[in-house]
DNA sequence: AGCACGCCGACT
DNA sequence: GTCGGCGTGCTC
């Protein structure tokens, strides 16, 4: 009898383990790992679901268990999954510290399926061999028949191609000089059929694009797959439309999460069948069904939506690296930004990454000519509005021209916080805690955590006083006065309030590409995306905001900011010029940005971390405690303080911080602690493993809090 | 004794 | 996550 080792579909740390089961009626070549089944669990009269993750010969079973196996009931195999997805979900959960089923849910499709015959043309009739999982969290080895599997064979080792390499194809652009190099290496990686990771640094308009393009074209041309992935679909037409002019529509699965359940289910299926050999994607698309898996691409590689916001919160790059690293793989990541993050940059500095650079813009148009505005000076001087006299004269004479402009502030609302002038009274969340922001359109304070609104009260809720202040400015409140400042000029603002209905930023984001608006105003919603032709200027009109967030990643993300929208100016064949406005003009991710100077910024920003012994340095660990009150909650930190600070060895502990109240200390009404430890050079995988054993400990003592952890948290909640 | 309710704990 | 078991405590 032949047995199989199977997680269940609960979602509960208690059941986080393999459970063995015999496979009974069902031939063994219908099991292998990464199967779907169908189990009787417990007490439970329905079946239950799971995946198989290794399979077991008769001599393996541990007696102590023999008399309580059950039999597999049945398997679906046309919603299965690649074995390499089990290695990659086992390799997360230990990286993630999360539940196994939580990683393997990854790969799963999250649509339903029509029935259950309607798809069953979607097996491809394949039998892969069964094959060791040398890393199963049972600690056991199992061997099957050897061999490398399904279509390896058709890649690497041909090298001696040389034909057309030069001569663009349909739909195909001429390279520059930059965009060869680039791409000579890239495929010289992709003939050997290694594992390799480039990071490709070029500047806004040197033509990353097309480099991807033609990479995924000579990944298909060795008969493998390509994932290439976008921070953010809706935002990233321009590279779709280029993917489906070279490639043909349908030779291209697009996943994101505006798809119905029924269309994602099929989209998963025709990339399963292997129906489609290219997949475009936001984040979760790093996770698409694909076999021989030959090249990711990950554009914008420094985005904050490459990290996952829930559970498991994976890294996307890190996931891309490990599937690729994959013996079924082996095959080439390509991270590609204009503004790379310090970490990656760090990476191909110490040559873990191989760095590509493209430092010329596409039409040699020239880089925009950057003014830094003192905005203390014009308080000083007299100006008390948000927009400084240099900001207004260069939108008149912009404007004046016929040109577009940009205004991005990247805050929403009207005000920040609203406060009685009287008694000092600022209106708050009574869930969350934090200010309340006033929506002018709606004339509703809203809750930016919860999303709660109330009515902007007329008089102090507490002494009655009808003199309020309105603090801070968002989006509406610039909107307000650029009206009042330009009334004869169309305006727009786009935020996260003004575009609610799908498909609607894009609309809008087109209409003013069509020239239907002059001056556009919003959030970094509209530092991305689409190609203006028409910018003139680009304001900031208060590059400090990121600034002021407490987060060791703040000057990077100011740096990005600023240098992305900053390239939205001067697109077509117009120099563009920016103003940046800020009350911290000597601050260096101000001067670096306005001098468009990454390397100086990176210098800079390296020597920082390194004094301050962060990332990239050091890996970050943020474990988040949620309880119903407060107390709990609380406890729960100290808890894992003093425990976690036990197991440890007395030089380590110094790495583990006093736990404290959340940033936000209470979301929808949810108490939050939360613990910090900072892991040196090698510590991060016995760091973690301790952090499971916590785990561990939690379920077994039915513990009333929540313990999340976050691997180098993107901000610090 | 008989029954409702809620917590416990095992699940292969 | 799920369900039966079982203890508690109330009622007849």
């Amino acid at each position: 009898m032949r047995y199989a080792d199977i997680v269940i579909d609960n979602r509960t740390d208690s059941t986080d383990r393999p459970y063995t089961y015999a496979l009974g009626e069902i031939p063994p070549e219908k099991i292998r790992p990464g199967s779907k089944v169908y189990v009787p669990f417990a007490k439970s009269r329905k079946l239950r679901e799971g995946y198989v993750l290794s399979v077991s010969g008769e001599d393996e079973i541990d007696p102590r268990i023999r008399s309580r196996i059950r039999s597999i009931d049945h398997v679906d195999e046309d919603v299965s999954l690649t074995e390499e997805s089990v290695r990659t979900s086992l390799w997360m959960r230990e990286r993630y510290v999360c539940r196994c089923i939580d990683a393997l849910r990854c790969f799963t499709p999250a649509g339903k399926k029509r029935t259950r015959s309607a798809s069953a043309e979607a097996q491809s009739g394949e039998t892969m061999e069964e094959r060791s999982l040398d890393i199963a969290f049972t600690g056991r080895v199992i061997s099957g028949g050897a061999g490398t599997g399904g279509g390896s064979g058709a890649r690497g080792g041909a090298g001696t191609r040389m034909d057309d390499p030069q001569v663009p194809g349909p739909g195909e652009k001429t390279l520059t000089e930059e965009q060869a190099a680039a791409l000579k290496e890239i495929r010289e990686a992709i003939d050997s059929g290694e594992h390799r990771r480039f990071l490709l640094y070029g500047v806004t308009g040197s033509g990353k694009t097309e480099v991807y393009i033609r990479s995924v074209k000579e990944t298909l041309k060795r008969g493998r797959t390509a994932i290439v992935l976008v921070p953010e679909i809706s935002l990233t037409p321009q590279i779709i439309q280029r993917f489906q002019e070279v490639f043909g529509e349908g030779s291209i699965a697009t996943v994101h999460s505006k798809l119905t359940e029924r269309k994602r289910y099929e989209q998963w299926q025709r990339i399963r069948s292997g129906e489609v050999k290219i997949v475009i994607g936001a984040r979760s698309a790093v996770f698409a069904p694909v076999s021989d898996l030959g090249l990711i691409i990950i554009d914008e590689e420094h985005e904050a939506t490459y990290k996952s916001d829930f559970t498991p919160k994976y890294d996307t790059a890190e996931v891309a690296f490990k599937r690729l690293a994959d013996r079924d793989n082996r095959g080439v990541l390509i991270l590609g930004s204009a503004t790379p993050s310090v970490a990656s940059f760090s990476r191909a500095k110490q040559g873990i990454y191989q760095l590509l650079t493209m430092r010329k813009r596409y039409n040699e148009v020239e880089l925009p000519q950057v003014t830094v505005v003192d905005m203390r000076q014009e308080l000083r001087e007299g100006n008390r509005s948000m927009i400084s006299r240099q900001l207004y004269e260069q939108m008149e004479r912009q404007l004046h021209a016929g040109r577009q402009v940009m205004l991005m502030q990247n805050r929403r609302g009207y005000s920040t916080f609203i406060s009685c002038r009287e008694c000092g009274h600022v209106a708050v969340c009574p869930e969350c805690g934090v200010s309340l922001t006033y929506h002018r359109s709606s004339g509703k304070l809203t809750c930016h955590y919860c999303g709660r609104q109330q009515d902007a009260p007329k008089v102090c809720p507490e002494c009655g006083s009808r003199f309020i202040r309105y603090f801070g400015s968002g989006t509406e409140k610039v909107e307000e006065t650029v009206r009042q400042l330009f009334p004869g000029y169309q305006t727009d603002r786009i935020d996260l309030d003004s575009v609610s209905r799908k498909g609607e930023l894009t609309r809008r984001l087109k209409a003013f590409g069509k020239g239907e608006t002059n001056i556009l105003i919003g959030t970094q919603m509209i530092a991305k995306g689409l190609d203006f032709r028409n910018v003139g200027l680009v304001g900031i009109v208060a590059a400090d905001l990121p600034l002021n967030i407490p987060d060791f990643r703040s000057p990077e993300r100011a740096f990005q900011l600023i240098t992305q929208a900053a390239g939205r100016a001067g697109r077509g064949d117009i120099k563009g010029s920016v103003v940046i406005q800020t009350y911290h003009p000597e601050h260096y991710a101000i001067t670096f940005s306005a001098a468009q100077d990454y390397d100086g910024f990176f210098e800079e920003e390296s020597e920082f971390r390194r004094l301050m012994n962060y990332p990239p340095f050091s890996d970050m660990i943020q474990v988040l405690f949620t309880a119903k009150d407060e107390e709990t909650a609380e406890a729960g930190a100290q808890s894992w303080y003093d425990r976690l600070r036990s197991m440890m060895l007395p030089e380590d502990r110094q790495n583990v911080f006093t736990p404290q109240q959340a940033y936000i200390s209470r979301i929808k009404g949810v108490y939050r602690y939360s613990m910090v430890l900072r892991c040196p050079g090698g510590k991060r995988k016995e760091y973690a493993q301790m952090l499971r054993r916590l785990k561990e400990e939690d379920v077994r003592d039915r513990r009333q809090y929540l313990a999340v952890v976050d691997i180098n948290p993107y901000s610090f909640a």
